[in-house]
RNA sequence: GGAGGGGUGGGAGAGUGGCUAAAUCCAGCAGACUGUAAAUCUGCCCGCUUCGGCGUACGGUGGUUCGAAUCCACCCCCCUCCA
């Protein structure tokens, strides 16, 4: 009894579309995950987050076991509660921020000691503390402890990373097994930077510990589109079919569509949020930024035909005033945006999967977006 | 009329002989952002440019000096106070 499951509905090439279930609720695959890193996805409500068609929202280990303290949160009902998000949440172990906060950080065999980046008192974050962490802020989907570095990196250093990231994830699996709860799950992380022997062995190693979900790490971390299709290419085909396959930190709309014609299942990004907040906005002829002067005078909505309000509702000129006078409204609207145009495209790309016209919808895509994804 | 203070690039405002095409901030114009140290960061922002430079410029005119936004003379304008 695990209370946690894969089903795949149907499939177009490598691409696949169907459900993970949870007792906190279905996700639809190919799923996108808003970040909600410090417990909030950033200037947006829930509610709205969940209107825009978030089936799970991402939160992380390391900011929140920084502030507010993951014993607080267990003590105060969970994350779910706190946050009041009713639904999945997959939480990240701090792995990322072992490269994002490389200055901040050092790494052993035992684990990663941080300088906290709000008031330098040390942490220490071991795969089995990262486990209790996502734990305490009772996390759906858990995520085991890993090295991710950037590439380009040696061969040799790339070599011993995932040997690290390995063990990292026999513990990390021992860790959620002596205490996790019917319904939650720990999925292992493939590293190997743009190496397919490294790819190859850490996958297939991975999968002898055996997971109930696989997440691709290490990409999108400055290779570019290509190299990171190269990766996924010698990657996806040896992955458990029955398995969720989440790629990392991906991406913009042109990545998420190229990975999903390649077999990804989930996927998740700071890009629609933080570059919202920006004053960038995607549409269905690709990206803008609203900031812009063309826009000005622009009296059209970004989407009159959507049914997101923040897309419907307000016209590029007024979108533009608020950005160039400060307005927090701003950052909020287009955020709202733009994760609603991501649910939208991730609605469409399981549409086209099931009825078999994945290629079709990709070429559209193309045409439309002017985006090289293949 | 008298006394004092001041006029610097779109705005504010540093700079009181060479390191100054002139700090800094704002405004303006663009770009970046991929498991969030990000409502952040970067570049441009007098004209021309083959991006190496060249030309013009700190109220105006004239001077001193090898060299002036900076010193001197006169003129114009603004502000405060006194009449």
């Amino acid at each position: 009894m695990t209370g946690f499951s894969f089903t795949v509905s149907a499939t177009d090439g490598a691409a696949r579309t169907g459900v993970i279930a949870t007792p906190r609720g279905e996700i639809r695959t190919p799923a996108f995950m808003p970040v909600g890193t410090a417990g909030t996805v950033k200037a947006m409500f829930p509610e709205d987050v969940r209107a825009t068609g978030a089936d799970i929202i991402l939160g992380n280990t390391y900011h929140l076991m920084l502030r507010p303290g993951a014993e607080r949160v267990a003590a105060l009902g969970g994350l779910h509660r706190f946050m009041n998000w009713p639904r999945p949440i997959l939480t990240d172990s701090g792995g990322y921020q072992v490269m994002s906060l490389s200055s901040l950080r050092k790494m052993t065999e035992e684990g990663v000691s941080f300088a906290s980046h709000i008031d330098g008192s040390k942490h220490m974050l071991t795969p089995e503390r990262s486990i209790e962490i996502q734990r305490l802020l009772g996390s759906d989907i858990q995520m085991q402890l890993d090295e991710c570095p950037a590439i380009p990196i040696d061969h040799d250093k790339a070599a011993a990373s995932i040997q690290l990231s390995l063990r990292w994830a026999k513990r990390s699996k021992r860790a959620f097994e002596e205490k996790s709860k019917s319904g939650q799950a720990l999925f292992g992380i493939v590293q190997g930077a743009n190496y397919e022997d490294l790819r190859r062995e850490s996958l297939e190693t991975l999968m002898k510990i055996g997971f109930p979900g696989y997440a691709i790490g290490g990409l999108a971390v400055g290779e570019g589109r290509e190299e990171m299709f190269r990766v996924l290419d010698f990657t996806t085909p040896h992955m458990d079919k029955a398995k969720p396959r989440y790629l990392m930190g991906v991406g913009k709309p042109g990545d998420i569509v190229g990975a999903v014609a390649r077999g990804v299942d989930m996927f998740d990004c700071v890009a629609p949020t933080r570059s919202g907040r920006h004053g960038q906005a995607w549409t269905a002829t690709g990206a803008v930024n609203i900031t812009n002067a063309r826009f000005a005078d622009d009296n059209e909505p970004l989407d009159p035909a959507s049914d997101c309000p923040a897309s419907r509702d307000y016209s590029k000129a007024y979108l533009h005033h608020l950005f160039k006078a400060g307005e927090h409204l701003g950052p909020m609207l287009l955020t709202w945006h733009n994760l609603h145009y991501y649910q939208q495209l991730m609605a469409s790309l399981r549409d086209a999967i099931s009825a078999g016209k994945l290629a079709d919808f990709i070429a559209s895509f193309r045409a439309e977006t002017g985006e090289e994804i293949l």
